[in-house]
DNA sequence: ACAATATCCTGCGAGC
DNA sequence: TGCTCGCAGGATATTG
């Protein structure tokens, strides 16, 4: 599922191909994203707003295939082509993105360790998973990378954050960035549907720790990944390593 | 304030 | 082989 990486990834791969370019007639001045949102600037101020959500798909120049849902023509011929099996993705065009980007909390990459500490101490009873899943809690984290982090920081995804202690929070805090941008750096996970712009598989599953890896040996300890079911999520942890 | 559940949709794997 | 069934999941709404 399209993550903060994976939307990311393709947010560079875009801008680099259709900055410039025209779409219905009006020229194209910046590809952005916020939390898993992708957004494409038009020189007006308006905009075109895609939420990729399960299987969504942003290729550019790819072929026409049976799940594709709309494509965008640029007006030097290149196209942009939205596929999506399952249908729960968007796109749509907005005046400004106002109401969108403040439905979001802090920037994952771009959170400061007190600005985190402050919007944990809001959230004294959730479990640290779900929350790390919650956009407008924190923005871009969704099931694949809430694992990975809190993998990364040895906590278990069921803890209280008011159970939290100062170096765990600070290990949390710090994991966000380091397991984001490395999967950045491969260009995000391809579980299932994911490809990036060029219609290429992200490399990154190549290393998840224990995301779909229940029943395999933990890389850390050799204990082995359990899978259980938080706030109707599969968490996977290892539960000899995260404490 | 938090949890649990339903909703949208369809590919996929399991079971028969 | 081919059917049915249940599950997966991001975000949101609703109910407890």
């Amino acid at each position: 599922m399209p993550e903060l990486p994976e939307v990311e990834t393709i947010r560079r791969q875009l801008a680099k191909k259709i900055v410039g370019k025209k779409l219905k007639g009006k020229k194209i001045k910046a590809v952005r994203r916020r939390a898993k949102v992708l957004i494409i600037n038009f020189a007006d101020g308006s905009s075109l707003v895609f939420h990729l959500k399960l299987t969504g798909q942003l290729i550019f120049n790819g072929q026409p295939l049976k799940y594709t849902r709309k494509i965008f023509r640029f007006d030097d011929g290149s196209k942009l082509v939205f596929n999506d099996a399952r249908k729960f993705g968007w796109w749509k065009i907005v005046k400004n993105t106002e109401q969108i980007e403040k439905r979001f909390g802090p920037e994952a990459l771009e959170i400061n360790l007190k600005t985190f500490k402050d919007c944990l101490k809001k959230h004294p009873n959730t479990k640290i998973k779900p929350l790390l899943m919650d956009q407008k809690f924190i923005a871009g984290i969704g099931n694949i990378y809430s694992n990975e982090i809190l993998f990364a920081a040895k906590v278990l995804p069921q803890r209280r954050v008011k159970t939290l202690k100062d170096k765990e929070i600070q290990q949390i805090h710090q994991n966000i960035k380091t397991v984001l941008k490395k999967a950045i750096r491969y260009h995000g996970t391809s579980a299932q549907y994911y490809l990036d712009a060029c219609g290429k598989k992200g490399s990154y599953i190549n290393y998840l720790k224990v995301y779909q890896r229940d029943g395999e040996k933990c890389v850390r300890c050799s204990g082995k990944i359990k899978r259980v079911k938080i706030g109707g999520r599969s968490a996977y942890f290892c539960p000899k390593c995260q404490k």
